[in-house]
DNA sequence: ACGCGAAGGACCC
DNA sequence: AGCCAGGGTCCTTCGCTT
């Protein structure tokens, strides 16, 4: 049953949920006793529901290793066969290698409770977490130190830290501070990437390289005392009464280097930057400071995944630059734990443990197993990340695909509460979904019941739908039919949500009726990256163009999936109008989708570039896959 | 063989 | 005293229609 050949597998003791315990993966957590901590969060958690749940949930995974182990007898043919395979593969990425870019992952350091603490003295010298007693959003470094996380429920955290002071969110105040840094973020790229509210990716390439011109004045940056500013700077930190402490930042962690230690009267200080990439970054997060009196950290690095591993190891208020050769890369991805990728969670990182890899070298060396154990999307992705490779240039924002809200609450079993409830989710969830001129023609009801089990039960109508009672009216059905599903049971919930998705690009949403191509060609930024998106355009086309059979095609299969999927939206646009006085909905509304548009701009083909002059989405589809083949 | 909708999960912050 | 969030995205699997 227990087939840990190299004693990966389970931690003896039996009964200890994995899924539960300390993820000291993060930064600040270097040092402390996880034994300790985790006898007190078992114990805390012990014979709760979401204990057993978890524990269910962590015998499934165990299976799921079960399975993969059985299927590990494979014929030396089968793996021989996949080694080809994947060292054709990697022959093919190792061509399409880009160390041309510098990519920034920036990430503010614990960040609510930074923003917090700056906002109340008193709090800078305590062990403090943002969020409640049930859960806590993240925690400052002081209480780290005692094992208290981000994704903790709070009753567990003051076990581990009785002193703890739990401070409520206030998400108003982290947007706001969130605004202030993005717009020094577009001054080092306007087409930058926001993650999260304190977290972004930047492509500092062509700063960096009209920075190499700068006079030293384009390069001062100020202290924030001081009430003029240099240049580029207009004005921004003029407007920010600044409470005239000359200490800045919050004390985050005792050994703060404290970036502002060498002019001690702020007076006029101020500070010179190089040109260099780092000193580009060192630079941004200076202002940052500056401007918020908050610290960040960032990892520069040839791409996305590089770079966001890169932040975290000089975090806090740090950061790393990975060189830009191949031997650096493979250097730095060698040791490197499959964990600490991004996209690699709990699970991810358990079934691989159970194939005796934990670090990334692992990961290359094992790849032409993983190809037969796991989808082709997931070995591709271990692939890459196998090789030190990721995304060199930075996605455009893309719109977003659905918009929901819920809530938990203590057990609700009564109908006419659970109705009460959802009808206010739906008008929670319209007024959200008005603010942003959207409608969906996907409703989905959430329910996660006392025992923590968790249901989604969904229905698309064939128009959208927006408004409170739209959504309620689908929403109360699924309730319903999932009520009479349990029967004489009542449904004893602990949360509830709804959700709209499949939005079909509302009227008034300006430009995007520009054709495909258009779109190809403007990439993400606007004119002042046009050479840039040029370029990234001539080399996403000739990636499509090169008819290799295994990896980019992967590639060019999303891609024309999500450029058709546009031009769908695209051609919708026109009769979005219509969904103003939908029929009644009763139960399963079958109706066609079709949407006979008139004057839809003539379809442009990705691929071959030429006018398709049929404005049917359905042969404009065939076409490109056509010319996929 | 495809495309799509539904349901369930993994993951991220 | 107190028993684990909420907002998203993407992937996988399955059943059905085309």
């Amino acid at each position: 049953l227990f087939r840990m050949e190299n004693g990966s597998l389970p931690p003896k003791t039996e009964g200890f949920v994995s899924r539960m315990a300390l993820n000291d993966n993060k930064a600040g957590m270097e040092g402390l006793d996880r034994d300790k901590i985790n006898k007190i969060i078992m114990e805390t958690s012990k014979g709760s529901k979401f204990y057993e749940n978890e524990l269910k949930r962590e015998q499934q995974v165990n299976q799921r290793i079960e399975m993969m182990l059985q299927k590990e007898q494979i014929t030396e043919q089968q793996l021989k066969k996949a080694q080809a395979q994947v060292e054709r593969m990697v022959a093919e990425l190792e061509e399409s290698r880009d160390l041309t870019r510098a990519i920034v992952h920036v990430d503010m350091d614990a960040f609510y409770a930074a923003v917090e603490m700056r906002d109340c003295p008193e709090l800078k010298d305590k062990p403090m977490a943002v969020g409640s007693m049930s859960m806590l959003s993240t925690s400052n470094y002081l209480a780290r130190k005692y094992g208290v996380r981000a994704a903790m429920p709070g009753f567990i955290a003051k076990k581990l830290c009785p002193h703890l002071v739990i401070v409520p969110t206030n998400f108003d105040k982290y947007r706001a501070v969130s605004n202030e840094i993005r717009e020094i973020f577009t001054d080092y790229d306007p087409g930058f990437m926001p993650v999260s509210l304190d977290e972004a990716y930047l492509d500092f390439t062509e700063h960096v390289e009209k920075r190499q011109s700068w006079p030293e004045s384009l390069r001062t940056r100020r202290y924030r005392a001081s009430t003029t500013t240099t240049g580029e700077e207009s004005g921004k930190l003029a407007q920010e009464a600044a409470p005239g402490t000359p200490d800045l930042s919050p004390v985050l962690f005792e050994d703060s280097p404290s970036s502002s230690s060498n002019s001690e009267d702020a007076g006029d200080a101020f500070e010179i930057f190089g040109t260099s990439v780092e000193e580009a970054v060192r630079e941004m997060r200076f202002r940052i400071e500056q401007k918020t009196m908050l610290t960040a950290s960032a990892g520069i690095a040839p791409n996305m995944m590089l770079a966001k591993v890169c932040s975290d190891k000089n975090k806090p208020n740090g950061q790393y630059r990975l060189p830009p050769t191949r031997e650096a890369v493979m250097e730095f991805v060698c040791d490197l734990p499959v964990r600490k990728v991004s996209g690699v969670g709990k699970v991810s990182e358990k079934l691989l443990s159970a194939l005796g890899i934990s670090s990334c070298s692992h990961l290359g060396q094992k790849m032409a197993l993983l190809s037969l154990l796991f989808s082709e999307t997931s070995w591709h992705h271990f692939l890459q990340v196998s090789l030190g490779l990721g995304s060199a240039f930075i996605p455009r924002h893309e719109e977003r695909k659905s918009m929901s809200t819920e809530r938990t609450f203590k057990e609700m079993s009564a109908v006419e509460e659970q109705l009460s409830l959802c009808h206010e989710l739906c008008e929670d969830l319209a007024n959200d979904l008005k603010k942003e001129g959207l409608k969906g023609k996907t409703v989905t009801l959430k329910l996660k019941n006392v025992n923590f089990e968790v249901k989604t039960r969904a229905l698309t109508l064939p128009y959208p739908v927006a408004t409170a009672d739209e959504i309620f009216t689908v929403a109360k059905d699924l309730l319903k039919t999932e009520r009479d599903n349990e029967s004489p049971q009542p449904l004893r919930l602990r949360l509830m949500g709804v959700r709209v998705s499949a939005f079909v690009s509302s009227d008034h949403k300006k430009p995007l009726q520009r054709s495909i191509v258009g779109f190809l060609n403007s990439g993400r930024g606007e004119s002042g990256s046009s050479q840039r998106a040029k370029q990234q355009h001539l080399k996403e086309n000739s990636q499509l163009s090169s008819s290799s059979q295994i990896w980019p095609l992967g590639c060019q299969r999303a891609r024309a999936k999500r450029l058709q999927l546009q031009a769908a939206a695209a051609s919708t646009t026109q009769q979005a109008g219509l969904g103003t006085s939908p029929p009644p909905v009763s139960g399963k509304t079958d109706a066609s989708g079709r949407c006979p548009d008139g004057g839809s701009p003539a379809l442009v083909c990705p691929i071959c570039l030429l006018s398709q002059d049929d404005d049917d989405l359905g042969m404009f589809n065939r076409h490109v896959d056509l010319c996929l083949n």
